[in-house]
DNA sequence: TTCCGTATAATTGTATACAAGATTATAAAT
DNA sequence: ATTTATAATCTTGTATACAATTATACGGAA
């Protein structure tokens, strides 16, 4: 099965987390159905498992909130609505203030100077009209924000949002004629990180936000 | 073994989420130690069940980032600082403070019954100066709001933190001194429910998760 | 046909078996 | 005595087996 061959590419987690990853990923980008029953032996013949890994995925899936186990029924899909998606970036938009200022506080020098060549990165693609790897230097630079409050919660939280967010997103080629500007963005994060003002990421992080959701097409309520 | 007899009293969930739930809990309140090895063995012989429902119950332990799981080494509990607590607060607040504007908008009519009779019980339990039920009725009350809020996402999360907040807190009696304090704390919540008031509710949300974390012996940053 | 009850099949829940990796104990060599 | 190599033991990872519950199919009665 093809699904098979392409997790075994990327196998340097355990089993149960990559089914997890993998399920996750399908239930966002809608390949599975909301109220769809996920039975057991239907994963296992897919990824040629038994049902020991596949069970273990689907507790993790359970907490966070994709599926439904209803005992001895079985597990059913909880798809997002565009309620939730749009709730979502309010959700965010608070975590995201509450971490660049942690983030200013607690990141080491090290940590700042990934974020400075994170940045620099996405100033190079943007130039070459890369929206692939410029998206990808997106999610590492917020990554790097994340792991700087030094704040496991707030990581866990901010990193799933992040995937949700980028799961349900539109094409690469929808990106391109914003890149521009999401560059722009992320230039008044990074330089209120130079000049380690709080209020300044702040106020630019959650207008980032604001106009992501925007991007994504959904008003600004 | 009196942990098994103690949790059969109780088994309306699954096994392995009666497991998580114990073990949660034993590692909030820290009779579960920071770094400790959690050996799958030594929880079958002590809940008297088999290592499935443990290692499921492990997976959800894992995603909570209450425990690390190292691939073939085992798993290792990952405990609370006092700062990640002190974090916890302003977290909290924030998502308190969406919840009730989310909640006076979409609240149905019989939730909001229910959120007074939990306040009015709340006012009852602080007459008769019981602590224990009135800190049930402040649970209760709350987590009317976080269903009033009709987002999965949000529930999750402040229900998460109302869990790790209640068993990182200490004793009733300590409480029984504050109960004017927090009654009064939730009657200008109830109001602002009752006017539809979102902005008198966030900052009554605000103003209560303050003043808990200050109660819960924090001190306000 | 429609409804109901029983029997059969399918699915989930839990326990156990086996394989693979990690840890510990033992013994030999320096 | 210390170190290193090797073997035994223990622990985890995965698969399978068995039990319990649920879903389905079949057949008879109204």
């Amino acid at each position: 099965m093809s699904l098979k061959i392409e997790m075994e590419k990327e196998r340097n987690n355990s089993l149960p987390q990559d089914l997890f990853n993998k399920l996750r990923d399908d239930i966002l980008q809608n390949k599975i159905k909301t109220g769809e029953k996920l039975t057991e032996q239907r994963i296992c013949q897919e990824y040629q498992v038994s049902r020991t890994p596949v069970r273990e995925a689907f507790q993790k899936l359970e907490l966070d909130g994709l599926i439904e186990i209803i005992p001895n029924r079985g597990a059913f899909v909880i798809g997002l609505t565009r309620q939730d998606i749009e709730d979502m970036y309010e959700l965010r938009s608070a975590y995201e203030s509450i971490a660049v200022k942690w983030a200013i506080d607690r990141m080491t020098p090290e940590e700042f100077e990934d974020m400075q060549e994170a940045f620099e990165l996405m100033e190079f693609y943007t130039m070459k009209q890369d929206p692939v790897k410029m998206l990808a230097m997106n999610t590492r630079f917020h990554q790097i924000i994340y792991n700087g409050t030094k704040n496991r919660m707030l990581q866990h939280v901010l990193t799933s949002y992040q995937v949700y967010t980028k799961n349900t997103k539109v094409s690469p080629e929808y990106i391109k004629e914003y890149m521009d500007e999401v560059l722009e963005e992320h230039r008044q994060i990074f330089l209120a990180f130079q000049a380690k003002d709080k209020a300044a990421a702040s106020r630019a992080a959650v207008q980032h936000m604001k106009n992501g959701k925007h991007r994504a097409g959904f008003g600004t309520d």
